[in-house]
DNA sequence: AATTTACTCCTAAATAATTAGGAGTTGTCC
DNA sequence: GGACAACTCCTAATTATTTAGGAGTAAATT
């Protein structure tokens, strides 16, 4: 692949919305690396919705390129195509840019402020941060 | 106010999600103190809505309870009862739950490998947080 | 005082999202 | 080999969201 296309991965210029449901959905696919429609039901919270209702959602899913069906014996299994790491990276430009006038510094020091990590633990993550580089 | 209600303002347990034409609403209204629907309008991208549907999010954004209006002269001026940094926070709590483990660490952890932040901004940022308090 | 303007309130059309049923197929199990 | 289970594909009902028109009113304009 040459090195233009990585530039513009459809993670990060196609790459749709999710809605609610199909979100649910992704989450549990996201979990697991093939799954079957009735492995994803069991894995939904009560009340669980209808086999079908299930496969509509993979369906639209597969519609909007977030999954990739393959036939196994006679029927299917599901895996996500794009991946958590990369609709995370929308998600959160998306409230950076809404919320935080697209500012990093400003999303931390929110976070730091709701007192969700203190100074000390930013300093310890950082630390190991970059140790690892 | 007794001690008790403030550990439940309405921001954090009642509190509505926006759909995204609301919130593209509640974002013109978080900026201006207090708004007429014209002058919502002409912030809007275009194209513009009419100025009845702006009005029609406005009556819906009131019944969530995310706007008040007030009779000026013989017209209405909306403005914002739920505080932008109140819905941040719900925000950011759903993102950090469904996309972090709800782990705050992870969140800064991403954000720093996506490289919208050095260690030594955080570290600049950091200082600038503990001589605050 | 008739016309225009700017608004209110009510209503509904259009579109999107959610949910699931029915009909048909294939394989399995007495 | 008939009954049942598990699945596919197609279709549609229901509910939520988005959009804005129409009728009426009150003030402002000429």
């Amino acid at each position: 692949m040459s090195e233009i296309f990585k530039t513009f991965p459809k993670e990060l210029g196609v790459m749709k919305d999710l809605t609610k449901a199909e979100e649910q959905i992704m989450q549990i696919v996201w979990e697991h690396d093939k799954m079957f429609i009735k492995d994803i039901v069991d894995q939904m919270p009560d009340p669980k919705p209808a086999y079908n209702t299930v496969g509509t959602f993979l369906k639209i899913l597969e519609t909007k390129g977030f999954v990739n069906r393959e036939k196994v014996g006679n029927t299917f299994s599901y895996s996500a195509t794009v991946k958590k790491k990369a609709y995370t990276k929308k998600s959160m430009n998306g409230l950076l840019s809404n919320y935080f006038e697209g500012s990093a510094e400003k999303l931390f020091s929110f976070m730091m402020q709701e007192k969700k990590l203190s100074p000390e633990q930013v300093e310890d993550l950082m630390q190991k941060l970059e140790d690892h580089e």
